[in-house]
RNA sequence: UCCUCGGUAGCUCAAUUGGCAGAGCGAUCGGCUGUUAACCGAUUGGUUACAGGUUCAAGUCCUGUCCGAGGAGCCA
């Protein structure tokens, strides 16, 4: 198979440069629509989608039965004369290649997914294919930006990346939802976390970060959970629960604008409310569990529908489900930080307040338009005899917390850190409903294929 | 693990009280010079998830199994 290109390739994200030049595109037949003696074609390569129009008199006749012939996905070489028309759609759209050569690659016979109506489950059955539809596309473009600007934010304001390992030793709390591995013979686990292997890096590093994929063997059915999902974790030294919570606004502030620069076409296409986005800057708004339970009850004797009044219905101590985060988050518009969770519900590592044992240095941010949580966060106990109160308590192994016992020997310092569920940030920036679209091959409880 | 709903053509779905298995889309063929999920005409399409039962007759009713969806629980 020859690819023999005479003219200049170019990438549809950037036709904008190239009005009356005769170029070449390298892709994929996206959709066909023909009238006739005229044909239009929507091409993607990866970069974009443009339309290519085929008058049957400015072609060869070789050329136009080959465009009659093309089906969906079939990968050719299309050469033409790009013109600005306000009426061609695509990415970024408003421009269009008028064709004067076409040369098939592979011409593809019946495409599984057509532009019309299918299921979950077929899609999913099918997501090695189905990334190429535009709005999957879109989001996963959308989740690398995001990815980006995270490495983008934390190297630049001091961060070091280090990554922490996937195969861990032990299990830090119960065992039923870490995934089991045999490692030679003996049980090994994949990882939860990379916290605490943080926690020792900040000793060498001051300011690092990991960021990798992490692992729950639960048996979460919902559409904010996946068994496999990518977390990036900052962990500072010298640093206390109101410095950290600037970092985690300037943080998402910084992810969210990053987004609006330089996904505005992807944006588009998934058709989210800008709006809703463009104020995401600090401050963010910061209340105390107490008063996130305050707000809850009065929510729930000014309510009349019953059903309603169950499900935000919670009592101080309880940690907050589903109904409870997107009630809370529909009286802000933009996220917000509930600070100082009762102790009992939360890790052993976070410190209690001093004066109030029973509420501990933590904080969750929760993400607007009923998105709920997508960062958890604390201050970490770095006094030694504390920790291992605390890990006692908790009818922890103590034996397996060795080496990060040592940290608080050896030049403990006070240190706080937080996770940022990736997936969870890609919906809501995204403005979709189910949490498997934001992963380009997600795993869940009944999907581990492809 | 629990609750609710579902599984019928390649896809999305319909099928009245238990009474001939249907439509749209796709695909194929033909027509059309501005389509945006084009449109018009024709052709093509079935182990009704699986196993058993009731009945003159089961997609429909009963029992069991499998698979999926939504939610709950769970979720540092």
């Amino acid at each position: 198979m020859t690819c023999e290109v005479t003219f200049m390739i170019i990438r549809i994200e950037n036709i904008a440069d190239y009005v009356d030049q005769t170029i070449t595109m390298q892709g994929w037949i996206y959709a066909k629509t023909g009238k006739g003696k005229l044909h239009f074609i929507q091409l993607r390569d990866g970069t974009g989608i443009a339309q290519c129009v085929v008058f049957q008199k400015e072609v060869s006749e070789e050329v136009f039965d080959v465009t009659q012939q093309l089906t969906q996905e079939s990968s050719v070489l299309l050469t033409g004369t790009v013109r600005k028309d306000e009426r061609a759609p695509g990415v970024p759209g408003g421009y269009e290649v008028g064709v004067t050569d076409i040369q098939v690659i592979q011409s593809v016979n019946e495409y599984p997914i057509t532009p019309k109506e299918h299921g979950v489950e077929f899609l999913l059955d099918r997501r090695h294919l189905w990334i190429r539809s535009s709005r999957q596309w879109a989001i996963l473009r959308i989740r690398a930006c995001i990815m980006r600007s995270i490495r983008e934010w934390l190297d630049e304001n001091g961060f070091l990346e280090m990554t922490t390992p996937v195969i861990t030793p032990a299990a830090v709390e119960g065992t039923s939802t870490l995934f089991e591995i045999d490692y030679f013979d003996k049980t090994a686990y994949l990882c939860q976390t990379g916290q605490l292997y943080n926690e020792a890096n900040i000793a060498a590093f001051g300011k690092v970060y990991a960021f990798g994929p992490t692992f729950r063997a639960e048996k979460s059915k919902t559409r904010r959970h996946l068994t496999e999902f990518w977390m990036v974790e900052p962990e500072i030294a010298y640093c206390d629960l109101g410095q950290l919570l600037e970092i985690e606004e300037q943080f998402v502030s910084h992810i969210v604008q990053s987004c609006l620069k330089k996904c505005s076409a992807e944006l588009a296409l998934l058709g989210r409310d800008i709006s809703m986005l463009s104020n995401i800057k600090p401050p963010f708004p910061r209340i105390t569990y107490d008063n996130a339970i305050e707000r809850l009850i009065d929510l729930k004797n000014e309510t009349d529908d019953p059903e309603q009044k169950s499900l935000i219905d919670i009592e101080w101590g309880d940690d907050f489900g589903a109904p409870h985060e997107t009630a809370l988050t529909q009286m802000f518009d933009k996220p917000v930080f509930i600070t100082h969770y009762p102790t009992q519900v939360k890790a052993f590592y976070m410190p209690v307040l001093e004066n109030r044992p029973e509420v501990c240095c933590s904080a969750d941010l929760l993400a607007p338009e009923g998105y709920g949580e997508i960062i958890g966060g604390s201050e970490r106990i770095h006094d030694h005899d504390t920790l291992v109160n605390r890990i006692k308590e908790h009818n922890l192994p103590i034996e397996t917390y060795d080496w990060y016992l040592d940290l608080r020997k050896y030049g403990s310092v006070p240190h706080s850190g937080f996770g940022l569920g990736i997936e969870r940030t890609v919906s809501w920036i995204c403005g979709i409903e189910h949490i498997r679209e934001t992963s380009p091959y997600p795993r869940m409880i009944n999907r581990d294929n492809p």
